[in-house]
Formats: structure tokens, sequence, C-alpha cells
DNA sequence: CAGTATGACATTTTT
DNA sequence: TGTCATACTG
């Protein structure tokens, strides 16, 4: 094993592979688990980490692959190894694990060290109230401050919303500059003289008999705003602007020379100062930023990186942080360290360093891919990759380049695709399946009105030739392109279920938009809120809305339930909405609080077709990816602030103006950067977007203005379709929230969610119930020993949902569950298998325990609700029949198991 | 037909 | 605020 290796590893060439086997190696080799600190960017990959050990380790010996990288890198025998198996499981459930996200393990660290840093160590971690923080920022400055800031406001023309908005990305970068004070006056004064010098220009067309309409146009201008705003100020001679032309002479050029060189004095002059008078302003608000979480007693996650690497690198030593975290960490795995941060790297630093000196068994990995590094835009930085490794020379590089995802056809595919390109660094990937898929098509529907029927035909298509509707992904650039084509599809096919993973505000869903508007519209009686609410719900224009309901004296939630019931939108979203009104005392604060709420959309079908932007796409793998091309046009670049690394070291900072280029090659260098940077980020987009596919890929490519230009994709088709695998997993289990009316009692008393988890089908007792199905899932035997492995793994995937007590609260319940006699007694010497899925009458069903003892088979379903629904029975008896129908047996049993706190019940069906 | 002016147009997101 | 389509100019 080497002690220090930087893994490049390539989509699908086995990343989480490697980071397992070194798992598992360093913790045969007397690691534990607590000094291994892991990192990931998002929770989700931190419990999948968690989750591939913990099977890995379980398993260990069915897989031969895992066996033998083990043994590789260990140096020991399989049989040594495995004789190890029941003490590593041992060892890893029982152990405080060290998987965290990055930002996670930075708040660790400033939590130690509060104390240094003069802040609470029980701060908690918000986004920041915008429209309160930049109000009462305003309101703090004294009037020569205020004055400052209106003086940049008015002479750069942008709003105060436009200059907060810049004042938190310059955070984000943790980067500053010495302030230098320019006079304002100086640049009225070189204003000036840069326009008496372009009035001769004026003049001397004016007066020039040959000039056209066009050239008389070119200099219409009577102040200095008008002066830059002319194109032919960007040419290098008077005689290159073909309307100047016919009246250039030596004199004009004279003219024209000493213009530019006064323009040019005043861009230099101009940006140094804007870039100045950013930062004093920018230092004020970082100032009082500071004073306002903490009189709050809260962070955002960058205050807590800026605050955290202003005290390693100024206020407490290396050494000292080292010795004083409160485990010591031997070992480093770093996950996408291409989406790593400057910032982030700076902290994690003094720990690296620390183990690359160290003599002791110490050990550094890092595993990544640049070409999928497609996160810039927030701060990840692909250039550290290479950077550690240069900087680093005892750190070993190896490269992953066979393919374990995609069939052949998919990887030959994206070969000649990317590396025909000369500026970018590709290798060729080996493929290890055969067969594939690959056709590129031009959709000419993309550019017009039935914009996506072309999808929809493919997709019926691909489903007619044996494509599992579940196993079909289709990638987009945008949020938007999803939603749209979400609700086309969902026309089109109205019984298909289709999922879409996104990210937006709650409040911004269709169903809570309506029922806010309604509200607002009931509070202040103002039309335009009726006319959204109309508008949302598909009634006519000037459509009236009779309610009647006081607001005053219901709480906020059960207007909220009344009005959703009213409207009838009730759904997964408008429920979570329903829980989170809880937080507002009264109505008033509603109206004026409620598009501040931040909290997220709920995905609502997790089965089905998916539809997913390309950046939610990373990490996942697709049986088929239909991939869009880029709809809309991109957006320009709208920064106040241009920063220029070499590397990873910042060299300049440029203020941005239009024109700039012209006249300083440093920035016009600086800009050419940025612009080979994005279009890296775009050529990663598609690598990342065309690896998802393990069968079948297929492009929908724009006639004109294709991103797919990029990798001069022609019209193909090429090997055949791969039909959805029998055995593949096509029904993720969820348990779907039914909505049931809260009992909400008489009007005088305001109902309490939380009161009565049992009977309430809030979310919570959602994750409730498929955490302890998870747990009983995840139990090997129905045993202490096993009940107390799952229960760590439980608490892991589970505890953004769960607090502990919920956690104690499954333990107990299924604690109950081992020590049934009945129960016991008919699982027992059996063999059983779990969430076992099978197919009757074309439905799909999931049973969560089938037992077969001697002959006979025994279905347990369990359930975490209190109520015993005729429900439940009907859906049990079905399962009973379709087993007796499929095993031709009579001897089938079923029960089901209300798993409750008070204790169990085993109802036999 | 090449060079120029003008107006319309628009992203990605975790903790 | 950069890019693109389009119309205009000489």
């Amino acid at each position: 094993m080497k002690k220090y290796l930087a893994l490049k590893a390539s989509a699908g060439s086995g990343k989480t592979f490697a980071l397992t086997v070194r798992y598992i190696t360093l913790l045969l080799k007397g690691a534990t688990p607590k000094e291994i600190l892991t990192l990931t960017f998002t929770n989700k990959a931190a419990n999948e980490m968690s989750e591939r050990i913990y099977k890995t380790l379980l398993s260990l010996g069915e897989d031969e692959a895992y066996l033998n990288a083990i043994a590789l890198e260990s140096e020991l025998s399989k049989e040594q190894i495995l004789s190890k198996k029941s003490y590593l499981v041992n060892l890893f459930s029982n152990a405080a694990l060290s998987i965290f996200t990055i930002d996670k393990f930075v708040n660790k660290i400033l939590r130690e060290f509060s104390g240094y840093a003069g802040i609470n160590d029980d701060f908690e971690i918000k986004e920041d109230d915008v429209e309160k923080l930049s109000s009462k920022f305003l309101e703090s400055l004294s009037l020569e401050e205020f004055d400052k800031l209106i003086d940049f406001s008015l002479f750069e023309n942008k709003k105060y919303n436009s200059i907060f908005e810049v004042f938190k990305n310059m955070f984000e970068k943790a980067e500053t500059i010495d302030v230098v004070n320019i006079d304002l006056s100086l640049i009225e004064i070189q204003k000036k003289e840069a326009l008496q010098e372009a009035l001769k220009i004026k003049e001397f067309i004016l007066n020039c008999p040959n000039a056209s309409n066009s050239a008389i146009k070119a200099v219409d201008y009577e102040n200095f705003e008008e002066l830059i705003s002319k194109k032919w100020l960007e040419k290098d001679r008077a005689e290159e602007y073909s309307y100047f032309k016919k009246c250039s002479n030596e004199l004009l050029e004279e003219f024209f020379s000493k213009t530019k060189e006064e323009v040019g004095n005043y861009y230099k002059l101009r940006s140094a100062f804007s870039l100045s008078r950013l930062f004093e302003l920018y230092n004020l608000f970082k100032e009082y930023k500071r004073r306002y979480n903490s009189s709050k007693n809260y962070l955002h996650f960058d205050d807590i990186s800026n605050i955290c690497y202003e005290l390693l690198s100024t206020k407490i030593d290396k050494e000292f942080l080292y010795f004083r975290l409160d485990s010591n960490f031997s070992h480093i795995l770093i996950d996408e360290f291409q989406d790593t941060s400057l910032l982030q790297y700076k902290i994690l630093k003094p720990l690296i360093e620390e183990i690359l000196s160290s003599s002791e068994f110490k050990t550094f990995f890092y595993v990544g891919d640049t070409k999928q590094s497609i996160y810039r835009f927030r701060g990840g930085k692909r250039e550290l990759f290479d950077y550690v490794l240069k900087t680093n020379p005892m750190v070993n590089v190896e490269v992953l380049n066979t393919n374990y995802r995609s069939c052949e056809q998919v990887v030959n595919y994206v070969n000649q695709a990317f590396n025909k390109l000369n500026s970018y660094e590709y290798h060729d990937q080996i493929s290890v399946h055969k067969d594939g898929y690959v056709e590129v098509f031009e959709d000419e529907a993309l550019l017009s009105e039935e914009k996506y029927e072309n999808i929809a035909k493919k997709i019926s298509e691909l489903m007619q030739k044996g494509v599992n509707s579940n196993d079909i992904a289709i990638l987009t650039y945008t949020n938007d392109d999803v939603l749209n084509l979400y609700s086309y599809l969902k026309k089109m096919f109205p019984s298909l279920k289709i999922s879409t993973e996104m990210t937006s505000k709650l409040i911004n869903q269709e169903n809570v938009k309506a029922i806010i508007n309604a509200i607002k519209y009931l509070y202040f009686q103002e039309g335009i809120y009726k006319e959204n609410l109309n508008a949302i719900i598909g009634k006519a224009p000037e459509s009236s809305f009779e309610l009647n309901i006081d607001l005053k004296y219901r709480s906020v939630q059960e207007s909220v339930l009344k009005i959703a019931q009213f409207l009838n939108v009730t759904d997964d979203n408008v429920m979570k909405f329903v829980e989170l009104c809880s937080s507002y005392k009264n109505i008033v604060d509603f109206v004026y609080e409620i598009d501040e709420l931040d909290a997220s959309i709920e995905n609502s079908e997790q089965v089905g077709l998916q539809i997913l932007t390309i950046f939610k796409s990373k990490g996942l793998e697709f049986h088929t990816v239909l991939l869009l091309d880029r709809i809309k046009q991109k957006v320009a670049n709208r920064d106040y602030l241009l920063f220029e690394y070499d590397n990873v070291n910042l060299k300049n900072i440029y203020y941005k103006i239009g024109g700039l280029d012209n006249y300083s090659i440093e920035y016009k260098e600086a800009l050419k950067k940025e612009k080979a940077l994005e279009f890296e980020d775009e050529l990663n987009i598609l690598y990342v977007a065309m690896t998802r596919a393990k069968k079948n890929m297929i492009i929908f490519k724009k006639k004109e203005k294709s991103v797919f230009d990029l990798l001069d994709l022609k019209i193909a088709a090429l090997g055949e379709v791969i039909k959805s695998d029998n055995k593949t997993k096509n029904y993720e289990k969820s348990e779907k929230v039914i909505y049931k009316a809260l009992d909400l009692g008489k009007q005088e008393k305001p109902i309490k969610v939380e009161e009565d988890n049992d009977n309430a089908y809030t979310l919570h007792a959602k994750y409730f119930g498929i955490a302890t199905h998870f747990c009983l899932e995840m139990m090997n035997n129905f045993d202490e020993k096993s009940l107390h492995l799952a229960i760590n793994l439980v608490k892991n995937r589970y505890s953004n949902y769960l607090d502990e007590s919920d956690i104690a609260n499954i333990k107990a319940r299924v604690f109950q569950l081992i020590a049934h006699e009945e129960f016991l007694a008919l699982t027992s010497n059996a063999n059983y298998s779990k969430e076992q899925s099978l197919i009757y009458k074309g439905e799909l069903k999931i049973i969560d325990l089938l037992v077969e003892k001697e002959g006979k088979y025994f279905i347990f379903d369990y359930k975490t609700t209190r109520d015993e629904l005729q429900e439940h029975i009907e859906q049990v008896s079905h399962y009973e029949k379709a087993i007796k129908n499929i095993l031709v047996n009579d001897e089938v049993y079923s029960f089901i198991i209300y798993l409750n706190e008070k204790g169990v019940k085993l109802k036999k069906v």
C-alpha cells in the first residue's frame, strides 16, 4: 500500500471501490475508524461511504474482486483477512466514525477552538436573512461611510442590492487587497482631459469633406460617457475603422493616439479606484457581519470556513491545532478532490503536512477527476489536484482508466469525442462490458414549439424495445428544462411514473404558491393575489375566491390546511409546508415572513423515469440516458470582480470594466485565462453527462448552436438498444405519504402536530417508518448483536432526519420484536429473505420479510403506526395470494407486525 | 460582403 | 454584461 497516494479516477473507473479497499486495508493494518478521516462533499456521499464499507465488511469473502484487492493492498493472505472478518465488522460498527463532509469537519474544528476566535461554541448554522442583514448594515454606517457607499453606487451605476450581492461573493473567496486611497476628483480631471483630445477628432471629422453619414454619427459625443461607448476606440489606429478611412491622415492619427492614451489613463485610474472603494466598503461589511453574527449567535457556512482559516493563519499554531483536536487523525482520505475549494484546502493543509512529515504510520490519500470538476462556480478548484502533487513529491500518483460502468459502444464513443481535443487532457478509457448503444439524434423539434415531441417518441420506442421506464434518465442543463419536460411528459403519458430530482424552494412549488397567494389575498384583500392564485390553479382571470375563514382565530397551520383542502391541492409538498408553518406565531408573521422561507421541495415520486440536471447526475449512473442539448443560451458572467490565479496562488484581482482589456494587457490576459477555464467547465459538463449511461445513450442535439458542436458530434447510431435486465431493481421502496386529515380539534384549540407522532402522517413519521424498515432490513439475524450493528447504520444514514430519541425509540421497538416468542419461533432455523420483490398480475410488490420453514411460507409486514387499518390487511392478503400462486403452495400464512413503543403485536391475517 | 450598430436574451448549487 | 441575430452602411 502506498502511504501517500493521489488517484486520478475517470468516470466509472471504481473510485468508491478504491476508497473502500483502502479504508478496510487501513483497518487491517491496525488503524481505528476514528483516526481515519474520510471527507466527502455531500451528506449523501458520506452516508453511502459508510454503508458501502459496512456492507463490504459483512460480505467479505463473497466478492472476489474486493478480497483480491484488499489482499494486494494489505499484503495479507486471503485466509488471514477472512479470519479477521468478525473483528472488523465489530470494530467498524461499534466505533465513532470520522466520515464527514468537509463542511461538517471545518465546523467541528471551529467549535473546538471557538474560544480562540472569540465566539460561542453553541452557535447555530443558518442562512443569512439577506434583507435584514443588508438593511441593518446600512443602519450601522456612519454618515461618512454611508456617503461613500452612495457615491460608489452612483458612480458605478449599481444598485445597493447588487453591491451587497458582490460582498457575499467576496466573502466566499476570502481574499483581500490593500486599500489605496484615490481621489475621485483625479478621475474627473482625467475624463476632461480625454474628452478634450477626443473633441479634436470630432472637429476633424466634421470638417472632413469626405466624411460619410456613418462617420459623422460616430463622433456625435458631447461628454465622456458617450465617447467611451464608441466602438472605434477599440481600434489601434483610426484608419482601421472603416467609417474614418476616407478622412484618415497623420493629424487624425495623432489626435487618435493621444485620445487613446488619455482614455487608457482613465481606465487604469478608474479600475484601481473602484477596486479600492469596493474593498473599503467590503471591509466595513465584514466587520459588521461579525458583530451581527455574534449578537444573533449564528454563523453561515461561509463564515465558518472564513473564521476557521483566519484562526489557523493568525491565532493558532499548526502543531497546536493538530495536537489539540479531540481526535488525532492518522489517515486522511479525501473524495472528489477536484471540487475542494482553495479555502478548504488551506484549512486541511496543516493536517496533511503533519501526516506527510511524520515518521509514524500515517497515510494520505485523495481521489478525484479533474474532468468531472463542474463546480468551479461555487469554489471548486481543479488545479489543486496537480498542485498538491507538485508541491509534495513524496505523494505518488496512479491513474484508473478502466471503465466498469459503461458498455463498449458508450466508452468508445466518449473516447473518440474527447481524445481529439488538443487543449483537453484526456486518456482513452478501456471498456470491460461488451455491446451498448449510442445514438446522436439531430432534433429539429427542440427549436420549435413542440420542443419535446421527439423525446416522447423516443421514450415510447425504447419502452417497446424492452427498456423499463424506471431505467431511463433524462439529463438536462437547467432546472427549468426539468420542469418543462416533466409537465410535457406527464401530459403525454399520464400514467407514467416520473421523478424529478430538483432543489427548488418549497415556496415556489405551484400548490404551495397557490396557498400563499390565497392567504395573502384573504389578509390584504388585494386583487393581485387573487389573480396570481387564479393563474396558478388555472382559473379564468377575475374568478372569485370565496372562502369563509377567519385567519385571526385559527392557528396558521390550521388556516393553511383548510385552504389547501378548499383548493384541493394537498400533496407531499403542501404537507411539508403545513409542518413548517408551525413556526409562525400568527398570521401577521406569516404574511410578512413567508417569502423568506428557505426550505426545499420534496422529491415527489421516487420511482419511475428520472429527469434531472447534469449537475445533479454527477456520481450517479443509469441504464439508459437521454441527454438533452442546452435549450437556452448560456448567460454571461456578471461578476464585478475578476480573480486571477496562477495555479492556486492569487495573482491579481481586477474590477471588471467593459473596454479595460483594450488598455491593459494584464487584464486582457486574465480575461483570457478565465475564458479558458469557462471553456473547460463546458467540456467537463459534457464529460459528466456522457459518462452516466451504462447501456444506452441517446443524445438530442440541436441543429444549430448545439453544445455538442464543441465535440464535433455527428449524427450516429451505433450498436443495438440493450433491454432492461429483469433482475434490475426497478422499484425503490419508500413509503408514500398517505394523506390523512389531521385531527384539528375545535376552533379555539390550536393544533400541535408534534404531539402525537404515531398517528399523524407527518414527514417525520415517514422517515421514522423508513428508518425502522431499514434497521430491520440491515439485521442479519434477529438477535441483539445484529440489532446493535443495524442501529449504528440507521444513525449514520438518518441522523439528518431523526434525533437521538427517535433512534432509541426504533431500537426499543425492534428490541421488543426480537424478544417476541411467537415471532422467534416462526423465524428460528428458517430461511428468510428481506425486501423480497415479486411481480404479480403486472404489479410489483415488496415483502418486508418472507420466511420459509419446513415447506411453509410466512409473510411479515412491518408497520410503525398504532392504527390497525383494513387497508393493511388487504395489502398483506394480496401478497399472500401472490405467493400462493407463484409457488403453487397453499401453506402460506401472513402476519402484520405492529411495532409500537408499548409493545409488539403480531396479527395473523 | 465585410464591417458596424442595435436590441434581445439569459445557469449550475452543497453545507 | 457577453453573445447572437439582424439590419444597415458604404
